[in-house]
DNA sequence: AGACGTTCTTAGATCGTTCTAGTGACAATA
DNA sequence: TATTGTCACTAGAACGATCTAAGAACGTCT
């Protein structure tokens, strides 16, 4: 049989079973109020049928589909990361996840709005690049939770990693290994670039040390460029703007005959997948992509279900520290030499 | 105002035109059969309201949505690119896709659930782990096309590279340089591994060679595990199951001290992102993601509209030559002792 | 026996669309 | 003038679920 078979329906199984097709109803959802021996009869016709039941129609009656829509951008590894965690706390949570990607010729709006169409009761989105303009207007549809990016207005819920605390730690770590010439390859246009960018900035300076940053980009080409930049005038120590740029510095490193961490320390953000590769083993600023995923679903599924009202959630990242830093050469020479009487 | 506003209907665009919800809906599907000024009267009272059909009644009641369910598993970065293409593919085709991953912890069975539920018309799912009994049962109920696996029975189109055509371009392209002992690190249990192995046995016998295979995976750490075990006994040219092992064997390589292509050329497949990247310049076996994804997509569409029966295309894969194969060093110098007169 | 309270069951309205089968109006044809 | 045809438009029934309100059935208490 070439020809698709209809769909079984409420009324089929309410056939089969001898009862109406509003007990079924009440059955398929666990509602109370249907007796232990008709429940069984019903739960045993829906099986032999095959029954499903059909998510647009019972959403269009009910207006609960229990499903949440989640944009990220198909070309960040680390977005990926998120949304494997946001899957794993939706479905404790007793929701499905419609997924959209972002990615070249497909923007934001578009992505969003295939979320709303598909029914999602609320959208977290991965890096936002919307202005807050949009982020309200569809924040008025439905509840939204904007991940990794908290200057969202106040009609939008976030949940994002402290930038300065984590560029802190990075800067802090970097400077008691005995470091004073870091340098901050930055994000150019990507979310949170800014935010990283003057944190580096306001830490180098409370240092007393110089903050040079130079031009870079989220993706392993632009750190690789970045890198062969700083060739001339080599620092002791690299802050990427995240672990791909990273993993190009190291390229770029390596390719001038300088060692990680021997010659140089090069610091990663977002302790990704890579960074764990047994052969990188990159030290990293991490945002913990499971606990972040699992607190906006949190948000999301309280604005869904309460009556809250939007807030923000700052999570404090943490420094995983693996072989890409250590103390400088210099430094320990130093250090040496500060062990010997000082002549003047 | 923290409640919701009620969703803007038909017959609320319909009152502000001044008309009935029949023609409004005739307008807003762009169907014929309403005068030029009343669809202007309409689109313009749609535009103020900001009306956004409401896609689960429509498909409640038409039974299509223009939706095709598309999964994939999260951790494979050349899984997100043909994810790009689909996109693009299909928007041109008019088709919206909904999005579904395989991750840790949620079995494909629930992807392809949840993109039933959504509403898809047909299912593309991009190498399926499901058994051919398991598919086949799927495809009774919506048109089903597998991606890089063709074994799934008569009633589930497939769009596929072909795997023997690939691994023979891979050693004829390893053997013209002059390499003679090259080692498959294969895929372990991943989808098409068994295909790729038994090619590049057949092929290397073919040209008289012994075919050597060594245990691997899908991702860089089997690479870098596979890598080290050929230490003690390194052939000249290893053919890896895919990019990401190769990227791991290329760094179990330098760890060792060796040089590619100088020392041991190496060939990944499916030239993802990776291989393109700058300093990597993988030479690949290319599927050619977009192409892929586009002949997969037509194949859906011509499924959902026309009553077409199932069909297996196979694209030839090509071979994209960067940096990581070159001659042998032996063969150079082998090269070298042929120029010169035998000496019994 | 009748009134009453539970518990189980059902009819019918409803969600926001599309689709079928009309109704009117107006021009063209006989 | 009556008939036919076209075109713009509309009323009302679907689609497959949920939900409300009300009807059976049954036992218990006066």
């Amino acid at each position: 049989m070439t020809e698709q078979q209809r769909r079984t329906t409420l009324i089929d199984v309410a056939h089969a079973a001898g009862v109406s097709r509003a007990l079924v109803s009440i059955v398929m959802r666990g509602a109370p109020g249907a007796s232990e021996s008709s429940r069984q009869k019903v739960l045993q016709a829906a099986q032999d049928l095959g029954y499903r039941p059909d998510s647009r129609a019972r959403l269009l009656r009910s207006s609960r589909t229990r499903l949440l829509g989640l944009s990220f951008s198909s070309s960040q590894p680390f977005h990926t990361e998120i949304v494997d965690a946001a899957y794993a706390k939706a479905s404790a949570k007793g929701y499905e996840i419609a997924l959209s990607a972002v990615a070249n010729g497909r923007p934001e709006s578009r992505a969003v709005e295939a979320l709303l169409d598909v029914g999602s009761e609320a959208l977290l989105l991965i890096a936002p690049t919307l202005s807050t303009q949009e982020l309200t207007r569809y924040a008025g549809q439905v509840p939204m939770v904007s991940l990794l990016r908290d200057d969202v207005g106040d009609r939008v819920d976030s949940v994002s990693s402290d930038n300065y605390a984590g560029i802190r730690m990075a800067v802090d770590h970097l400077t008691s290994l005995g470091h004073r010439r870091i340098v901050h390859v930055d994000g150019g246009t990507a979310v949170s670039a800014d935010q990283r960018r003057a944190a580096f900035s306001a830490e180098m300076l409370s240092h007393g040390l110089a903050p040079v940053t130079v031009h870079g980009g989220p993706n392993e080409e632009d750190g690789l460029k970045a890198g062969r930049l700083l060739q001339s005038d080599m620092p002791t120590a690299i802050i990427a703007f995240n672990d791909r740029s990273a993993l190009g510095i190291i390229e770029s490193l390596r390719a001038a005959g300088l060692q990680v961490p021997f010659d140089v320390s090069v610091l990663g953000y977002d302790d990704s997948q890579f960074a764990r590769l047994s052969y990188v083993q990159l030290s990293s600023v991490s945002q913990d992509a499971a606990l972040l995923a699992a607190a906006a679903v949190d948000r999301a599924v309280d604005r869904i279900e309460g009556t809250q009202p939007p807030s923000h959630v700052v999570r404090t990242p943490h420094l995983v520290v693996r072989n890409t830093t250590a103390s400088p050469r210099f430094q320990q020479s130093a250090e040496a030499a500060a062990l010997l009487p000082t002549k003047v």
